[in-house]
DNA sequence: CTCCCGATAT
DNA sequence: ATATCAGGAG
């Protein structure tokens, strides 16, 4: 079978199984969300919500993100890993926003791209879950499952992303990608995948030795 | 390529 | 003990 053939055969079942696939962060405006992303670089979606509703309650906008004191920052989102990275890159992210955005969240990759710790996976995701441009959000699920199923041979993540682009209709893209982080928390495993009962075991070659 | 880094599963 | 978690920068 074609491979954009079997994708949309796998799309198809992902729409049944995964009918309510979408961004598992916590999030009520863009800059939340934005925020939460940079958070959930190296650690798992649940931890990052652990944190940011007291975050959240304590910073409420751009402006006070853009002021906040470094170390204290660090503590406030300690759990999530890389803190001092996280901290900084948050921090110079919020005041670029207040002092060359107005504010706002920037609506289109180049802009999102010059924010210090924003790269096109986190680009991707604001533009396709907040201002609903298609984009592929390549993160390790992405990426582990597209080798496996044969979508890409490359670890790259650029790379991965332009191969989806071409096997995938456009439409597609955003929502695709959350159901691929889904069923790669549920089946798809980075350690010990459950190909025997995966529901996709049939379009896909990973899996067939055993 | 390395570094950042805490928490959990195996 | 080690691999892994919705990455990005130098």
């Amino acid at each position: 079978m074609d491979v954009k053939q079997r994708a949309l055969e796998i799309i198809k079942i992902f729409d049944e199984i995964y009918p309510d696939a979408g961004c598992s962060l916590t999030y009520e405006d863009p800059l939340q969300l934005l925020i939460a992303t940079q958070l959930s670089a190296q650690c798992t979606d649940e931890r990052v919500n652990q944190v940011t509703p007291d975050l959240f309650r304590k910073y409420k906008n751009a402006h006070d993100f853009a002021n906040a004191d470094v170390r204290e920052l660090e503590q406030d989102i300690k759990p999530t890993g890389f803190f001092r990275n996280k901290a900084r890159n948050i921090i110079g992210c919020c005041r670029m926003i207040v002092e060359q955005f107005g504010g706002k969240v920037p609506d289109n990759m180049e802009d999102l791209l010059k924010l210090p710790g924003v790269g096109r996976k986190t680009a991707n995701l604001v533009l396709g879950d907040i201002f609903g441009v298609p984009g592929i959000v390549v993160d390790t699920h992405v990426g582990r499952l597209s080798r496996r199923m044969g979508f890409t041979r490359h670890d790259d993540p650029v790379k991965v992303e332009f191969d989806l682009m071409k096997i995938l209709p456009r439409e597609k893209w955003t929502r695709f990608c959350h159901q691929m982080i889904y069923h790669g928390r549920k089946y798809c495993k980075a350690r010990k995948p459950d190909c025997s009962a995966c529901p996709v075991k049939s379009l896909c070659d990973y899996g067939k030795d055993k």
